[in-house]
This record gives structure tokens, sequence and C-alpha cells, in this order.
DNA sequence: ATATGACTGATGGTCTGACCTTTGGCAACA
DNA sequence: TGTTGCCAAAGGTCAGACCATCAGTCATAT
């Protein structure tokens, strides 16, 4: 009488138990200084209270605390300083920390990323078209010209490179789109030089004929040219990841 | 004599002083185990020798071999489970993880987000048009009927255009961009519930025609006509966000 | 006056040893 | 054969200690 249509009642009960959740204390406490940090309470630059403070505040031990505040530093959220403090840190590093591990990417990974990047940055020409300030402008100018003299040197060139889309980004006064480039980018990057370091083909003429997509770049985007714009960077990422592919 | 062209000797040499590397314990074992990892001596599921055991064979304390694996569990290299191991994760997932911190921190700014939306899912309609398979295409249809069910549900009709958005994210097979759209939308739908709370206009009248806009993506995705698919979705995009800046 | 140097307290980094909970396997048992 | 109970090993947490480093202070020497 307990077995209708196949299925227990104990089997249904069963069925609706669910796996507990276990919160561990390191992040619990992460989630409460990200929630500090989102809800701008602490600002870049503030520094937090000390180790020992929050081991009182929270009524934790100081591993806890420390593997909290080691998680936040590796996703470059926080950054601590002996005799000092820690800080939370400037948006700028959390770039840097993650390249280190990029070789990890696969490569369905990349070819993901170098979708996703044409997805937002043929988007991101378009409004910094509308946008761009005259600083802007002579930002992404400037790197440019990096590049040009840098057409020989692998690793000069594509640090103008990259600096050029970041100032696009920047100029469509859009802190989450640039963020997202930024991070887009920065994962291609590590990929991008190990390309660049296997013989294959002639580096300076592609370094020369990126060096022109650039300029056509700019120039729609001085012009403010903004479908221009989409469709010059969208050329442009479908012309220099066919290099990336080929290497894959 | 020494004070030739605005710089002394000693200024130049002083340029030259690099900041000593001071190398922290727990991020050299953590580069130790990303090297054995990429250099595939350690593979997806492989099980670390223990907390403990690891501590002897470096010769440092437990303190710095939990706050490497704490870093690489961050990271999303590695995943400790209790009372079992610490082992090498999928590493499918970290890409997508810190993805997500990214945005973290760049505060509530509602326009930025819709517009970060609005380049984002103009183009994954547009993937989505080519790629999606049957049973893409029919948990899409699915939500739609769920909206047209809940058009006086505000609750169960945001839920299931969460859901219809995010299936077609899922359709363009690509997870990085599936994570950003579920993160950037996942942000706006707490604006969206305060959108619909407040008591301005005929709410049902407004679902009905969101639903009408979201039939329109569903039947050019289903033609699998690119092109009109960024199209509708981009003026699906306006027009709804219309309503959110009316409330800001 | 300025700069140098020693001192001090606070702080993050590391080590040690201890205890807890969870887990998987194994042996004893029904 | 299947269940139960136990145990060793593992990660998670805690407390206390020591170290190296840093900012700030203050006295001293130039």
């Amino acid at each position: 009488m307990n077995d209708l249509g196949g299925r227990s009642r104990v089997e249904d009960a069963a069925e609706q138990l669910q796996p507990i959740e276990r919160s561990s204390v390191s992040d619990a406490i992460v989630d409460q200084i990200i929630g500090l940090i989102s809800r701008s309470m602490l600002k870049s630059g503030d520094r937090l209270p000390s180790e020992r403070e929050l081991c009182k505040r929270f009524g934790v031990g100081r591993t806890s605390v420390r593997e909290a505040l080691r998680s936040l530093a590796t996703m470059g959220i926080v950054d601590g300083r002996v005799g000092e403090g820690t800080f939370v840190a400037d948006n700028r590093q959390h770039l840097e920390r993650t390249l280190r591990w990029g070789m990890l990417l696969d490569g369905d990974d990349v070819e993901n990323l170098i979708e996703t990047r044409l997805m937002l940055e043929s988007n991101t020409a378009f409004w910094a078209a509308t946008r761009a300030r005259e600083e802007d402008l002579s930002a992404i100018a400037t790197h440019l010209e990096g590049m040009e003299a840098n057409v020989l040197d692998s690793e000069g060139f594509l640090e103008h490179d990259l600096r050029f889309h970041l100032e696009i980004a920047s100029a469509t006064q859009n802190p989450i789109v640039q963020r997202l480039v930024s991070t887009t980018r920065g994962y291609l990057q590590e990929w991008i030089k190990g390309s660049l370091k296997a013989p294959s083909g002639n580096t300076a003429d592609r370094a020369r004929l990126s060096v022109q997509e650039h300029r056509v770049i700019l120039e729609v985007l001085t012009a403010r040219e903004a479908e221009a714009a989409r469709e010059a960077m969208s050329a442009h990422i479908l012309s220099s990841s066919k290099d990336l592919r080929a290497h894959m």
C-alpha cells in the first residue's frame, strides 16, 4: 500500500533530503569583507583592521582570518604589507597576478576567450567613438606610436598593443566594460606571447600589418564614426586571432 | 662636471636600483605546484600528498602549506575535501570564477550594467542563432511559456525572464560568455524586482509587451537569422531598460 | 636647522602543537 | 551477505609563540 506507482513513501522522502550546506569559517569571512567592499564601506586604499583585531571582532582564530585574507589577496582584492597592515588593493594589480596562471588555459578556453573578446571589443569601439574625450584619443595615439616604434621587439610591441585596447575600453567611460576587456585580454596576453615565440613566418611583417589595422581603428575613432569603429575593431580581432589559432 | 644634461651620475645610478624581491614561502610553494601541474606531472583529479606530508617534503610549517593550498583553491586549481585529501581540480571552472570577481568590486552602477548587458546579449543572440541545438531552443521556448503563464505574478515572471536569457547564453556553447551574461543579469535582477514593486503603471501590460518581444527573439532564433536576432535582442533590452531607468 | 640613528610598538609571515569533524576502509557482528 | 561500529588519516580551526619589517618618535650629532 505504500508502493504506489513504483515509488515508496520513504523513497519520496529520501528524494527530498537536501545536502546540508557546510559553511567554512574563512569563506564566511571572505563573504563579509567582499560585502563591505562592494557596498563601498571599504574603498580602494583603505586599511583593514589588523589580523588580531579581526580575530576578536569575528570571534575566530587567526588561522581563519589569515586564510580569508589569503583568498582575498589571491583574488587581487586585498594586499598585505608587513608592518603596515592589509589594504584594499588598487584594482590594477589584479591583472598582473592572474597573468601568472594564464598558461593553464587550453585550446577551448582560448577559442571562447577570442569570441568573448570579439563581442566585447567591437562594441567597445562603437561606444568609444561616441564618448572618447580628447585625452583618451591622445592616449590611444601614444600607444599606436609605441607599437610602430617596436615592430622589431615583440615584448614591447605587445605591451603597447594591450594598452591600446585598454585605452579604448577606458574611453567608453564604463568601468564595468573596462574591467571585462582588461580581464579577457589579460588572459589572452600570455597565450599571444607564446604564439610570438614560435618561429613561424615573419613576425615583423605581422606587426606592421597589425599597426596598420590599429591605425584604421584610431582614425575612425577620431572621426567619431561609431559603426565604422565597430567594424574596424571586428576586422582587426578576426585577423589577429587567425594567427593565434594557427598555434593551437 | 657631474651634472650633464640635467641628470647627475648618481641619479642615473639610483634609477637602476631594483626593489629586491622578497619571496614568501607560501608563494614559492604555489609556484612549485603550479609548475608541476602545467608540466603535466599532476593531472586533473590527482591527489596531492597530505598537508602534513607536504610540510615534511618542503621543510616548512603547516601554515605555509595551508596558505599555498588556499591560494590554489581560490584560483580553482585545487580542491580540498575533509577526510579525503586535496585534489587537482577540473581547471574548467577557474576561469569563470575569476571572471566573476572582476565585477564584484565596481559598485552598483545600473547604467553601466545595462550598457554592458546590451553589448553582451545582443551578440549572444547572434551566436545563439547560429549554434543553438534543438534542445536549447525548446528550453528557451519553455521559459517563454512560463512568462506567458505568469504575466500576473511578477516574481514568477522575472524568474522565467531570467532563465530565458540564460538559456540563450547557454546556446552559444561558450561557457565564458554564459558566465558573464549570468553575472551581469544577476546584478540587474535585484533592481528589476524593485522596479516592479514600485506602483507605476500597469505591470501586467508591461509584462505582455515583454512577452511579445521575447517571442520575436525566439522566432528569429528558430529561423536561424543571426543578424535579426541581434537586433531583436538589442531592441528588447533597450525597451526594457527604459522602465528601469524611470526608477533611478 | 637638518639629518642621522636608535628605540618602540604594531603588523604580517611563519612555526608548532593541539583538538575537532569528516571520511573511507576494515574488522567484527548479525 | 549485509550491517554496524571503530579507527586512522585528512582537512579545518585554534592558541600561543617568535621573527622580520615598517612607521613613527625622539634624542643626538653635524
